[in-house]
DNA sequence: TTTTCAGTTCCAAATAATGAAACTGTGTTT
DNA sequence: AAACACAGTTTCATTATTTGGAACTGAAAA
């Protein structure tokens, strides 16, 4: 997974740093990593002045930089899934009533795309770019049980098989049996297995080819519902992962460059 | 601004890619960039690699990739300004009813950060990460007035000066004559500078040492309110202006490493 | 079949990254 | 006050990587 050359290296930086999830001294860097002090000092000093790290002189600390929000944003706009399947997130969040996911496959790490809470009105980034595991989680199964072969052998072997609950697999062998039952019957179950008392149904985004592109999950929690009745929006969800991957597959992006009011936002 | 060595050129490249707005072919980014072929393409190989850009391999397009996502996660989270300034723009929302907006300087655009709408119940990334123009905005001129001379100057010089209404401020001297106004009553204001209708207060967001950090602003328009109500606000803003900077200031990170449910999403 | 063109690979020359060691400046101990 | 410790910074000869012109490939158009 490492070693691009340099651009390799200042990613692996950039992880480092963000991995801390504070704001970090040079010091406790340094002795995180592999790289010689100047060598480290250069990476940080570099980044820095492209404003992918930032850096707070009263605290001679570093976090990740304002550019890659800007970035990220770029990246979500652009993306082929997520515009697209927002309206259905709104809708399935409006009918069901439930938490409701999008995800992508991040480094065979659960990466969270989009979100629709249950109750509560918003939470803005601290969803959208949070990370979880694979294995033990709806989306996350939904996702690895549609890779191709040697995409999934890979995700497999990378998984941490942490015991989170008493359900959770923890093991490969136990992982490639579930994936087996969940391609054949086409959507993953999460019982419990990330968190106690919380359960989840999801189904793969498909393109028509086959090619995987993401999951949608709707969650519950066992103090207010039992998988009899979570598993009734079994066939609503797939029904709309279908949608969303036609609408995908179809998709170009739409031929105007963005004019000077094409997103208008109000902001001043 | 450019050429940090192979880091620079591989922001710039990554820049680029999200500057096209939408999925974009080899050829295209061939043409708008003044690498050679081999080397874009080595630059595009490996960046894709990395996960900071992804490709289609139907479309064969380039869009900026889910790393970064990711990592303006992290950015975000880490941030001194945006986890602290939240409990403060829901409080302004609230009290105001109006949109509320927190913004920073990057690289000399504004950079909004976090955002509450008037009405509307949400609208996710399409917010944050935006970025817009900083000589016609009232955050943009809060932010400028209170920059080091050297700092001004660079970010005065590399405005765009577009004249978007019958308002805008299309010259350095005008812009410099308003943020010396800023300076000495202590907020800015847009006077449909932007956008036609669209009316604003913004104050910046200081340390106590003076340094700028970022601004917030209270934003109405012309047809439900004049200026006199908008101002109205202005204590009130300056005042949680100050908190904010007061808090970030004071601030340090949490000293607990994120153990295992410190921050439980129930996403599965 | 030939042509065209987007995308890919090659390799010697040019350039940039490397890291041990020396330095600086600030704060602390003797 | 001098000596010390230490985080952070700079230097520079060596080493490794990037560079990019040109040649190649494969698929689609003429």
């Amino acid at each position: 997974m490492a070693g691009d050359g340099t651009i390799g290296k200042a990613c692996d930086v950039l992880d480092q740093v963000a991995a801390f999830a504070r704001p970090v001294r040079f010091a406790e860097l340094l002795e995180s990593s592999n790289f010689p002090k100047a060598t480290l000092y250069r990476f940080l000093q570099t980044l820095t002045n492209q404003g992918m790290l930032s850096y707070d002189p009263d605290r001679q600390t570093y976090t990740p930089g304002l550019r890659l929000v800007r970035l990220a944003h770029a990246a979500w706009t652009q993306s082929s899934l997520a515009p697209i399947a927002r309206p259905f997130l709104d809708a399935l969040s409006r009918e069901t009533g439930e938490t409701v996911h999008l995800a992508q496959l991040d480094s065979n790490q659960v990466l969270y795309v989009d979100k629709r809470n249950a109750a509560q009105p918003i939470e803005m980034y601290s969803q959208a770019g949070k990370v979880g595991p694979a294995y033990c989680t709806g989306v996350g199964k939904a996702m690895m049980a549609f890779l191709d072969e040697a995409a999934l052998d890979r995700a497999a072997s990378q998984q941490s098989y942490h015991r989170f609950t008493d359900k959770t697999l923890t093991s490969e062998a136990a992982l490639r049996a579930d994936l087996h039952l969940i391609r054949s019957r086409g959507y993953a179950v999460d019982d419990e297995e990330h968190e106690p008392g919380i359960i989840c149904i999801a189904c793969p985004i498909l393109t028509s080819g086959g090619r995987m592109l993401g999951a949608i999950s709707v969650t519950g929690s066992t103090e207010r519902m039992n998988f009899d009745q979570l598993e009734t929006w079994v066939p609503r969800v797939r029904r709309v992962a279908e949608q969303i991957g036609a609408e995908a597959q179809a998709w170009r992006f739409p031929e105007t460059r963005p004019s000077a009011d094409t997103d208008r936002m109000q902001a001043t």
